[in-house]
DNA sequence: GGGCGGGCGGGAG
DNA sequence: ACTCCCGCCCGCC
């Protein structure tokens, strides 16, 4: 196509196209909402939420908020009146979330490693490595570690439920007291975790079935007492003829 | 059971 | 481009 026809289709597109103010693109826009612990201040652009951080976190007002979010995308804030469409059934909800989501700035490491922590349901948790493994950079745990720690948007992309190996819950954003009241807030069985964790469980399998799971999984939950079997390594359960559970995936199905 | 080195991506020189 | 350093880690000793 010659340079003068797509000047002149996108000069048209101006005159003729949906009205899309400068300042639409330009700007991105915050409002301040009740997250599932406390409120959150959320920046959204045309592309999706950008920066997430929690209001009652150490100085965060709304002017510190702005300042954060300019450091980080180089971009200015206006207030919004209203949150995007689909955020607060995202940030509350127990279902995987469609809110669009802007990662644009991130490299693609960080980007798989956000996507797979996405994946994680409510309600459950996932060591580091996991995420290692599920993004095919199995021995890239510690990145993983400070790519979660450069989360733009913590809560919405639950970097929360991403735990130490060792039963415990790690390092958060926005500290760990609050990685535990999510947890908790999303009935996580928080305590359970750190029960069995304490006598060198990390897995659990059925003796019926012999599939082996996370303690967290919702089909680990499920398993009546008589039949649960514990692991500390998931070789121990491989070794004893269990397979991983399609939906946790504590390794990689054989 | 904690300490230590391995391992890896990203950003600052 | 290369090196060095740091970080929500891991597992062995």
């Amino acid at each position: 196509m010659s340079t003068e026809k797509a000047l002149i289709e996108a000069l048209s597109a101006l005159v003729t196209g949906p009205p899309r103010p400068v300042i639409d693109v330009v700007f991105s826009s915050w409002i301040r909402v009740d997250g599932p612990v406390g409120e959150l201040y959320v920046a959204f652009g045309e592309k999706g939420v950008n920066f997430i951080r929690a209001a009652d976190a150490v100085e965060h007002d709304a002017i510190t908020f702005e300042e954060t979010f300019r450091v980080a995308l180089g971009k200015p804030l206006r207030h919004a009146e209203h949150p995007p469409a689909g955020l607060m059934p995202a940030l509350h909800g127990r279902s995987a979330s469609t809110v669009p989501v802007d990662l644009g700035h991130l490299t693609d490491f960080e980007r798989d490693v956000l996507t797979a922590t996405r994946r994680i349901p409510s309600g459950q948790v996932r060591p580091y490595g996991w995420v290692a493994r599920e993004i095919g950079r199995p021995k890239a745990v510690r990145a993983v570690g400070t790519a979660l720690g450069n989360n733009p948007v913590p809560v919405l992309i639950p970097c929360h439920r991403v735990v130490r190996s060792d039963g415990q819950l790690g390092e958060y954003v926005f500290g760990r007291a609050m990685k535990e009241d999510l947890l908790r807030a999303e009935k996580t069985n928080v305590d359970e975790v750190a029960d069995l964790a304490k006598r060198k469980v990390f897995y659990l399998g059925s003796d019926t079935t012999h599939i082996v799971c996370y303690p967290s999984c919702a089909h680990a939950r499920r398993i009546t007492g008589p039949h649960r079997k514990g692991f500390r390594t998931i070789d121990a359960a491989l070794t004893a003829g269990y397979r991983p559970c399609k939906h946790c995936r504590p390794a990689e199905v054989a």
